[in-house]
DNA sequence: GCAGCATTACCGTCCGGTTGGTATGTTATC
DNA sequence: GATAACATACCAACCGGACGGTAATGCTGC
């Protein structure tokens, strides 16, 4: 009765939802973004689904707030090697964002953010919470702090061309964007 | 029988339903961008409406065509006022995009445009080759690209910004991304 | 200038399917 | 045996769109 358990762990279960309702944004967008839709890939029923989220908002609340965790996970991970402890996670943010070659999978995540704030307006405030928690945890000097600001900057930029693909970026270029974190071109001088 | 005409001019009609489409994209969400939504916003009927677009995907055609067309107006209109030809829609382009304050019809123009496509990703494409086409027809020398290619960035991720709030960004710091236009600090001396 | 007719702009209702959600079991675990 | 994790059955509201009709306009030949 341990492998063979029938029951799961309820929080595996939330998970595996939120991954369907992520995967069924990504490639149907917000018309094709229902419970039905979403149950339809799932091994349990629609009963289950409600069970777990009692709404539809209470799902989308849960799929921004992983996606949210996620991405903030990844940027302290970052941000974590970098021994410059100013401006650590703008930099980290933009190295993120940058990664090359970009995986299915992000932009999955990506289009999948963008769904669910479109989908509900209510939830960019969730989404701006995490990203300006992320801000705030970074301490910088006001002499760094636009230059911290355009590396944000330049790194949304980046995902929102891989996400809409309106600009051709170069695996080239992406290099040469990372190094804008070099030394004496941007903000990695204003430590000391 | 000329102000008193009872027929309207086709044009007119369209644009009026487009531009309540998007006030309803824009404050009400995806979800809450349905014919009969914009339709009770108009003072003609559903079959009017269906008329003209015969269908939602029509709809939101047609609503992204026309911002993509304004946003492209917008950009051209202030790249004819730059005397240097070189990269003069990328700087464009980021001039648009930084104007300050940003207006409330801006944000709800960036909000239309991202519930569009989020409903329908087969729009995305349309945003993107409006966006290309003004790439394209800038010529910049290979020296140029890539600073052209950040503004473009530093721009879209500015927008985002401002859509979803995610950094403060003072009106001072708006002042300063222009600053990156001036002569020999980024593309303004490809020219030669 | 006007009869005749096709076209276009628009109305208002109805429909079949879908959607988010409820109500009520059933089963397994503590 | 209480509670949590599901299943099954169902519903009322809504949504996109079809449809039949009407009236204003444009066009054509005379």
């Amino acid at each position: 009765m341990d492998a063979q358990t029938r029951r799961r762990a309820p929080e595996a279960t939330r998970a595996e939802i939120i991954d369907m309702a992520i995967e069924v944004a990504a490639d149907q967008g917000a018309m094709g973004l229902t419970m039905d839709a979403v149950v339809a890939r799932l091994p349990f029923s629609k009963g289950a689904l409600l069970h777990h989220f009692p709404s539809k908002l209470a799902l989308l609340e849960g799929v921004i707030d992983h996606l949210a965790g996620q991405m903030t996970a990844q940027v302290l991970e970052e941000a974590a090697r970098d021994p410059n402890p100013y401006g650590r996670n703008a930099r980290a943010y933009l190295r993120a964002t940058v990664n090359d070659p970009v995986t299915e999978r992000d932009v999955s995540i990506g289009r999948a953010a963008l769904v669910a704030c479109a989908v509900e307006p209510g939830l960019i405030v969730r989404w701006r919470a995490a990203m300006r928690a992320l801000a705030e945890d970074d301490p910088v000097d006001p002499a760094g702090k636009d230059d911290a600001l355009m590396l944000r900057l330049i790194a949304d930029g980046l995902w929102m061309s891989d996400l809409f693909g309106t600009h051709e970026v170069s695996p080239e270029q992406r290099k040469a964007l990372l190094s804008l974190l070099t030394p004496g071109v941007l903000l990695a001088e204003a430590g000391a």
